[in-house]
DNA sequence: CCTTTATTTAAGCGTTGACTTAAATAAAGA
DNA sequence: TCTTTATTTAAGTCAACGCTTAAATAAAGG
């Protein structure tokens, strides 16, 4: 698996996607604020929590008992990359298209 | 699980992935074709093909006896639109930085 | 220090997911 | 129509995943 699979299957639950949205928007949270959004168990958000961060997607860092985690852009990056490839190519292939409905409607 | 998290569980498989970057960048292949890429068995690579369809991610017609996939554009907006949400986060997220160690330089 | 607060690690369980082989479907061609 | 070509559906197996509860770790506060 590289890295770009790897990133999509963390994102593939729902909760993980919750988790790097929310902290997309509201920025560095703690392990229990996270937790809040969801009736899973503390254990089963921090296991979420340690997948984020082993894929890169996320970062943690220590304040006095609390963990506070914050997105990790660069793991992002990888995902972000991807897709400019691909929008290049769908975007040429909807010109190529595009292009051949108009030579077909000229003659 | 919204479209999002399932357009991300499909694209999380190695295999999946590979067939829809093939077909970003060649447009329309066979199923057998498709299948050439791969050491599994055809049947695996069709139930491939089904949960990319169903997610929709590709688009099938038929040809004969032939089934062509390719990119199904719309889906991969959905992505896109999400990914370019992240960005405009992550991007003021790192203006604030850079101009918080701005001011602290100034000082 | 003993307790509280915050979070993680460990162990176990049920479900889902990717794969296989065998059989079925469908269109084309001799 | 019988055979070949192309692909899918069905059924079953095994590993991986997400969850739970119980126990462990770690820092702070009285």
């Amino acid at each position: 698996m590289n890295n770009l699979t790897n990133s999509f299957a963390a994102l593939a639950d729902p909760v993980r996607f919750a988790i790097v949205d929310r902290l997309l928007k509201e920025g560095e949270l703690s392990a229990g604020e996270i937790g809040e959004d969801f009736t899973i168990s503390k254990p089963a958000i921090s296991q979420h929590l340690n997948i984020l961060h082993d894929t890169g997607l996320i970062q943690r860092r220590k304040q006095a008992q609390k963990r506070m985690y914050s997105i990790h852009p660069e793991g992002l990056q990888a995902i972000t990359n991807w897709i400019d490839e691909a929008r290049k190519f769908w975007e040429a292939s909807l010109d190529r298209l595009e292009k051949a409905l108009q030579k077909e409607k000229e003659k």
